[in-house]
Formats: C-alpha cells, structure tokens, sequence
DNA sequence: TAAATTGCTC
C-alpha cells in the first residue's frame, strides 16, 4: 500500500498558483475514479516533480486522482518505475496507461519498451510491441534494443528481416543495434555473414560517415576476431572521436595484438588533437602491455595516467594491477590494491588471480576468504581466478571444495569455464580418470574448453588412450584449431607411435594449418625484442648461439642432461641437441645475459607452455650465471633463481 | 525520444 504523504509543490505558492490540499480519499489501485474531480491544473505538475524527487509512491498516488495525465507526467512516470526496479509497480501504471487510452502512443510505446527491457521483462517488452499498431522506427529499435541486451540476438535479426520485408528503412539507432545483435548470442559464426550483410546495406545507404555505427562495425568484426576486416573498417571512417579510437585499440589487445595495439595508440596520441585518450583507452592500452610483460612500457603508462588523473577510475585500477603482476612485479600491484579507497569484485578477482599465476594458491585462497569476509560477493570470474589459482599450486582437494561451494554457498551455477579450470586442476595432478568423469558428468554441453583442458592434461601425462578421445570431440568442435592436431601429434610422438603421429600431421596439412610457431620476448632497455625458434633476423644471433653452445657445454659438466625427449621427431641425439638449443625461450634467454647488467633480473614472455628442457635449462643457467631470470609461460610466471624454480616443477 | 569503447579467466 503506498503511503500518503502531503506533496510538497515545487515553486513557492503564489496567487497564480495556490497550493491545493491533495485528495484525502483513500485509494490502494490506480484505476481513475471518474467520480473524484479534484484534480488542478497543477496535479500534472507536482506528480512530475514528485518523480523528478525520486518519491515514485506518492506520484502514483496522485494519479490516481487525475483524470488527465499528460504524456509528460506518464513519461517521467515510466522512467521512474524503471529506476526503482519495481516491476509490480510498472505493470500497475502500464494498465493505468491502457485503460487512459495512451497505449498506442508510439512515444510511450518505446519508453514501455526500454522501461520493461531495463526491468528484465522480455516478455512485458514483446507483449507491448505486439500490440503496437503503428509501429515508428522508434518502437522497433527500442525492442531491438531490449533484446540485444538480453542477448537474444538471433530474435533481434528476425525481425529486422520482417522490418525491412514491410520497407521501413532503418536509421542509424537500427543500424547500431543489428550490428550488436550479431555478436550478442549464442552461435556468433553462423551470423557473421550476417554482420557482413548488413556492413554492405550500412555503405550504400550512406551511412559511413556515421562515427557510432561505424564505430560499432569495428567492433562487431573484432568480437568475431576479424582483426584485419576491423582495421579496414577504422582506416576508411572519414570522422572518428575517441571511443574509435578506443574501438579499435581493444580490438588489438583483445585479439592477441599487443604490439599493435601500443602502436595505434602512439599514433592517436601524435595525429589527434580532438580525440584524446579517456580512461576506457587506457584500460587497452595497459592490457597491451600486461599481454607483452613490458613493464617499461607500462609504468610509462602508468605515468600518463596519473598526470591525466584517471588514476582514481576503478577499471583503470584493475587493470594497473593487472599489468604489474603480469609483468611480474606482483608487490606492485599489491601495493596499488592496498592502497585502493573503494574496491570492487573486479579488484579482487585481479588480486586473487595475480597470486594465482604467480603460483600463490594459498595466498590467493587467503585473499579470496578475506573478500568474502568483507562482504564482497563473489562472481564467476572470482571462481575461475581462486581455481586457477588452486590448479597452479597443485591444491586439488582445496580446488574441489570451492567449486563444490559455488553452487551451495554463493548460488553461482558452474559454466564450461569452471568446469575446464576442474578439469585442468584434477589432469594437471595426474588424476586424469576423474577428471574425465567431471565432464561425462557435466550437466551443460562441454565445449572446447573443457575437452581442450583434458587434452593439455593429457600431454603432461602422455595419456594416449584418453587423448584419442578427447581429440576426437575437440576436431568436430573446432576443426579449425591448429593446437588440438599439435597436441595429439605430440602425445604420439612421446610414445613414439610414429605411424600415428605421420597421420595427424598428415591431418593438419590437408587442412592447411599452420602449427603456432614458439615465441618468446623480452624487454631490454624500453625496446622488445622477439624471438622465434630460428631466428636470423636478430643482429645478435651468431653471438647467442655461441654463447648457448657454450654454456650447454659446461653445465653438461656440472649435471644438466638435454630432455632431448621433448623433441617430437625421429632424430639422432646430437640432431635433437642442437633442434632443443634453437628454442625461442633460450634464445631470449640468452639475449638477456649478453645486454642486462649485473643483478637485474631478466623477464621473458612465451606465448606457449614452457618446454621440460628450457625448463631444467633455465634453472642450470640461474644458478651458473647467477641471475634471477622470471618466465611468464602461456599459464603462469616461473621465477628461477639459485637452480630453483618457484613452480617446484609442477606446472 | 535513443546510441558507440572498458576492468577480472585461459
């Protein structure tokens, strides 16, 4: 029942304007009571100042009492029903709409609409769409709109068909929404073609020198992962503003283009003067550099983000701790977190993950416990960050206990990603049985990830059995992957079943894919350097190689044996020997030792899992060069130091 | 009347 309070009037009383003492009959529905007529002209009014104030109860009390809301009052109305979450109280008004005969009022129709859609009611939003007769574009977009943001975007394309059947032409709002609708579902490939429809109707209805659904274009091509397609797309925008620019820069920090990414914003930095970088920009910008562990680079970032004073915006937070743990300087971004005024979920889970990767489980267990103490409450992504973590450190029992108080504790139902983090945390432990039965129990469809977690599992083990089965699934669920042939590939080649490793090969190159080469990079000096297994390009290589043969020869002596297992071909030993010191990682490796000084640490990034022999390699070198030398591999940082690595080889 | 870009996973 809404309570009833006196209005205050907005404007002080005058002789133009008395105040009226409001209608003291009581009244618990909005039905008009035609028989009460003490409306003033000013009820309109105070009703709207009433919504203006928040005070949603006492406007609709008001109503109740008018005969002749206006489209103004109902407006405000709808937006405040939207605001105070109150579907009950929104249907109640949408019935006091009908029966005032406003339902066909397209103006109000699209506020319906969006008020419904920001309620979560689809079905409210559709209901009032069908009912529309005369349908402006306005109505059509705002339920284009609605069901974009629920993610139904194969609805939406439906009846964008029907739209454009009836010969409504679209607008650029249309445009906007359609293009969202193709990446906002659930089978995103089939609507590709899609997209690339509706780019062709955007370009001959001349609409290109539109910067939102331009903008909006770049990034439908870059959630497909159509990078090149993306940057075509921005190249030829005759107008941009920041949000493209900001468009395109995540599109190449989210598509494994850090490089890029760095260097479209140096150019927007020098070329623009009307579109400078905002918080969202920067956010990319540092996912670039934590994607190529450059930690120069970063604090640089760093820097131009303090003098722009977007140090206090919470995303931006997230992302400098992020950055410093991914470039290996996890203290820095404790520090950053400690010293936060307001924290969010997503601070933590960069937390907790920072520690996970750094091979911390205990920790980042301990600082998910203390987030849960605080009374922060866990999303889905804090569980694939503490169970990541759990699976880095070996803790399985630990692992099985959270992802059993998902669902009974914090009501979050597991998704294929949590599954996949269980599968890896019980495979990587050699439990492979059990985590098999994890997915045959699985009450959703396991996707590629999860069947890809087992196969990883699987090549640690050198599980041929379990790998046939897992790669069966993975070559009809992504036929495309080039890693799933590899994988299979090498696990026959470590059993040395070499006829079956001939036909996976064989496989891959019917399919014309290229395996991904290893690669690894290193910053010296502000500049990174890259390295692919043989390199000829660097300047320096005749004196690497020489200096790795070098040190392969002496610390021979003092015990290291080349894992020479780990090379996956029919080879003789010495051919094996000299295959292992080309790997990408020892060449950065020893890059480093030539061009850092005394006691600096050397970091290196590898875009893959790191090999058994770098591995033993890296730990001889720490200990005979005495250097710290810090390795972010595919999953996580290994820190060699002393002959010792922090993974304690379980990774 | 409305709209475009972002943080945390592997």
């Amino acid at each position: 029942m809404w309570a009833f309070h006196t209005p205050q009037p907005t404007q002080p009383p005058s002789l133009f304007n008395p105040p009226r003492a409001p209608p003291k009959l009581p009244s618990s529905s909005l039905a008009v009571n035609p028989s009460i007529s003490t409306s003033t002209p000013n009820n309109n009014q105070l009703i709207q100042s009433l919504c203006k104030r928040g005070n949603l109860k006492q406007a609709l009390k008001l109503l109740s009492h008018e005969p002749n809301p206006s489209q103004r009052t109902y407006e405000l109305l709808i937006l405040s029903c939207a605001h105070q979450n109150s579907l009950s109280l929104a249907q109640s008004l949408h019935s006091h709409i009908s029966e005032n005969g406003f339902d066909q009022d397209p103006f109000l129709v699209t506020k319906l609409i969006t008020m419904y859609s920001e309620l979560d009611s689809l079905d409210d939003a559709r209901k009032v769409f069908d009912k529309t007769r005369k349908r402006t574009i306005f109505v059509w977009n705002a339920l284009f709109r609605a069901l974009t943001l629920a993610g139904l975007g194969e609805e939406v394309l439906g009846l964008y068909g029907k739209m454009n059947r009836i010969g409504l032409p679209s607008d650029r709002f249309t445009y906007t929404y359609v293009l969202k609708a193709c990446v906002a579902s659930e089978c995103m490939v089939s609507l590709l073609k899609k997209g690339k429809e509706i780019h062709a109707h955007i370009l001959r209805h001349g609409f290109e020198a539109h910067v939102h659904v331009m903008t909006t274009l770049v990034d439908m091509y870059a959630r497909f992962g159509f990078v090149a397609q993306a940057g075509i797309v921005f190249k030829n925008m005759p107008v941009r503003n920041v949000v493209s620019w900001s468009a395109m820069i995540a599109c190449y920090a989210k598509n494994e283009k850090p490089f890029e990414a760095l260097e479209l914003f140096r150019e927007m930095m020098i070329e623009t003067h009307d579109s400078v970088p905002n918080s969202v920009t920067m956010v990319s910008v540092l996912q670039a550099c934590a994607a190529l562990s450059a930690l120069e680079q970063g604090k640089l970032i760093h820097a131009y983000v303090l003098r722009r004073g977007l140090d206090s915006v919470l995303p931006v937070i997230s992302a400098l701790i992020t950055m410093y743990s991914r470039c290996g300087e996890l203290e820095l971004g404790q520090r950053i977190f400690d010293r936060m005024e307001k924290r969010d979920v997503v601070s933590w889970n960069s937390l907790i993950s920072s520690y996970g990767i750094h091979g911390y489980g205990k920790k980042a267990m301990q600082i998910f416990q203390e987030m849960i103490h605080q009374g922060v409450s866990p999303s889905p992504i804090t569980f694939v960050s503490v169970l990541g973590a759990c699976s880095h450190a070996g803790l399985v029992e630990e692992g099985k206990r959270l992802f059993d108080s998902m669902r009974k504790v914090h009501g979050i139902i597991p998704s294929v990603e949590h599954y996949a983090c269980m599968v890896d945390l019980l495979g990587r432990a050699n439990r492979l049985e059990e985590a098999a039965r994890i997915i045959y129990e699985m009450r959703i469809e396991p996707g590629a990830k999860v069947w890809g977690s087992l196969l990883g599992s699987c090549r640690i083990h050198c599980n041929v059995e379990l790998a046939e089965r897992a790669s069966h699934r993975l070559f009809q669920l992504e036929p495309l992957s080039a890693g799933n042939y590899v994988l299979l590939a090498d696990i026959y080649a470590e059993a040395e079943m070499w006829d079956d490793v001939k036909r996976v090969r064989k496989l891959l190159e019917t399919r014309s894919l290229q395996k991904v080469a290893g690669r690894s990079w290193i910053e010296v000096k502000r500049k990174m350097y890259s390295f692919v297994s043989v390199d000829e390009f660097n300047p320096q290589i005749e004196e690497i190689q020489s200096l790795l043969i070098k040190l392969s020869a002496e610390m021979k002596e003092k015990g290291y044996r080349p894992q020479t297992k780990v090379v996956l071909y029919d080879l003789d030993e010495g051919e094996k020997e000299r295959i292992l010191l080309g790997h990408s990682e020892k060449l950065a490796v020893a890059f480093g030792l030539i061009n850092t000084n005394k006691g600096e640490t050397i970091r290196i990034t590898k875009n893959l899992r790191l090999c058994e022999d770098c591995h033993s390699f890296t730990k001889f070198i720490s200990k005979f060069t005495n250097k710290e030398i810090l390795v972010r591999d595919v999953n996580r940082f290994h820190h060699f130091q002393n002959g010792v690595c922090s993974c304690e080889d379980y990774w």
